[in-house]
DNA sequence: AGGAAGATCTACT
DNA sequence: GTAGATCTTCCTA
């Protein structure tokens, strides 16, 4: 129930846990992506609500999830009380369950396993069906562990928006080697 | 109904 | 570094 920014660089260092067919995985947020509302014309949230991304409107702390080309996109809705807002997954660092990260995404270079917001929505098997689902319930599909946060991160302007805001809105961890870029 | 654009990725130069 | 694949949503007619 915060700004989507100030959300997007405290989830940095935290773990991402997704549950899926009995298997475990884990991984390291370590690059996120702060979207807001009315006013940024890079949010899918910019044209208005419609049935698609209504989430964004809603709960915080639920997952939102829509598609980009072939690929779909792992969004955490973000916000203040009655704001509208979210934040994108764009990288993780596996650390649990790689096996299974391959089968569904197998790569040569584990960089590339997890390393941009479809490759780790490929590893994670994440469907649209977990549009909705809260990450803060640890018995939810997709859950999120809590850790302590990391102070010093880098920031830039977001990757392929076509129109984005005078602010830096993409974090990552300094050096980490699966941020996308 | 049709076409264009998009918070992407891969393959190839 | 650039081109093309590919799928959903949105805009216009």
């Amino acid at each position: 129930m915060r700004s989507p920014d100030v959300v997007a660089r405290e989830l940095l260092g935290k773990t991402l846990v997704r549950v899926v067919d009995g298997e475990r995985l884990e991984g390291i947020v370590v690059e996120t992506e702060a979207y807001y509302g009315k006013g940024d014309p890079a949010s899918r949230a910019y044209k208005g609500r419609s049935k698609y991304n209504t989430a964004m409107w809603e709960v915080p702390g639920r997952l939102f999830i829509y598609n980009v080309h072939k690929y779909l996109m792992l969004n955490v809705v973000a916000h203040v009380p009655s704001g509208v807002g979210g934040v994108l997954f764009r990288a993780i660092e596996p650390t649990f369950g790689l096996d299974a990260m391959m089968r569904r995404r197998p790569v040569i270079d584990m960089r590339e396993l997890t390393s941009g917001p479809g490759k780790l929505s490929l590893a994670l098997g994440v469907t649209r069906e977990l549009n909705g689902v809260h990450v803060t319930d640890t018995g939810a599909p997709v859950h999120i562990l809590d850790a302590p946060p990391v102070l010093v991160y880098g920031t830039s302007h977001r990757i392929g928006v076509t129109h984005d805001l005078p602010d830096e809105l993409r974090f990552y961890v300094n050096g980490n080697r699966f941020v996308s870029r």
